[in-house]
DNA sequence: CGCACATTGTTGACGTGGACAACAAATTTC
DNA sequence: GAAATTTGTTGTCCACGTCAACAATGTGCG
């Protein structure tokens, strides 16, 4: 096949054996953003990890520990459309959650089905220290992206 | 804790039961990149594999693949590092591969503990048929992305 | 040369995550 | 009041990242 997209000139066929370090092509994936996009998430995903694995705390959990805070009572399908992951895996987050007592699933006043959630002391502590951490997160993020990239990149992904 | 990003004037207090449809924050993940690069790579990769299905190709079998072609003969440690996974990962991406006669493991001349990865004819034509079904794909993401957002995001996040 | 060390590909095992299907209980619709 | 829908839940399957171990091969150095 051979896609024209070749930056250096040199020609694949005299390649097959040992001359030291080559410099490996993309290829087409040059033009792919998810590609892209993928790697940027999976190293902001390891640095995250790395910062909050002191007090133990996945960016899914920081995701739903952050959401319930911001908006108290709201039931697990409210909560699962708006991170965008399934009921049945929310139910197993908030599962190991709720074992380590941070938040708790209160039965709902008005509708027998759903569960209010809320967060416990302990859910605010933990999440008021994962903030501080995550927000260390972030400057490295601004460290590594410069400042002008990182504002970009959240503004232009805030609004997708 | 309550955060104070909040954007909405109403009082998390008052919504304990079935208000309808209630609009739901986001909370502290306003300011977290890494949120909303997920949510970006997630939907991305949701398109490219529908739009693949149809020849079974994953978004890690399309770069492996990709990078193949425009390396031609180079090793499976290389293709790991290129593509930042892991070499045991790749043996069993490439297994499959190979399976589908999509690619050929050959010995190297030089160094008896490689592999010169080669793709075979067939290989080519999926790829081939790859690229044309993925730039459908690119384009679906221009649309909804926008031309111009589309291309500041590939520029920027190529040379990260 | 001979021996320690590094690299390459491979396998096995474990945990996480996404995707589906099925279900019971509760609620809404008509 | 019966049918349809919503909510939370469980089980299952597969993809993926991670780590440890290993055999075969290659490299470096005394």
């Amino acid at each position: 096949m051979r896609t024209s997209t070749r930056s250096s000139g040199a020609t694949a066929r005299a390649r097959g054996g040992r001359y030291g370090a080559r410099a490996i092509e993309l290829g087409m994936l040059n033009r792919r953003l998810g590609y892209f996009v993928r790697r940027l998430q999976v190293w902001i995903f390891q640095d995250f990890i790395s910062r909050l694995a002191a007090i133990d705390i996945s960016p899914a959990q920081f995701s739903v520990l952050a959401v319930i805070d911001a908006n108290e009572g709201l039931s697990q399908s409210e909560l699962a459309a708006t991170l965008g992951i399934e009921r049945a895996r929310l139910v197993r987050l908030l599962h190991r959650l709720e074992q380590r007592a941070l938040l708790r699933r209160l039965p709902s006043s008005a509708d027998g089905r759903r569960h209010a959630l809320r967060l416990t002391r302990e859910g605010e502590r933990v999440l008021a220290r994962a903030k501080v951490l995550s927000d260390r997160h972030e400057d490295e993020l601004v460290r590594r992206l410069g400042a002008e990239r990182y504002r970009m990149l959240l503004e232009m992904l805030r609004d997708v």
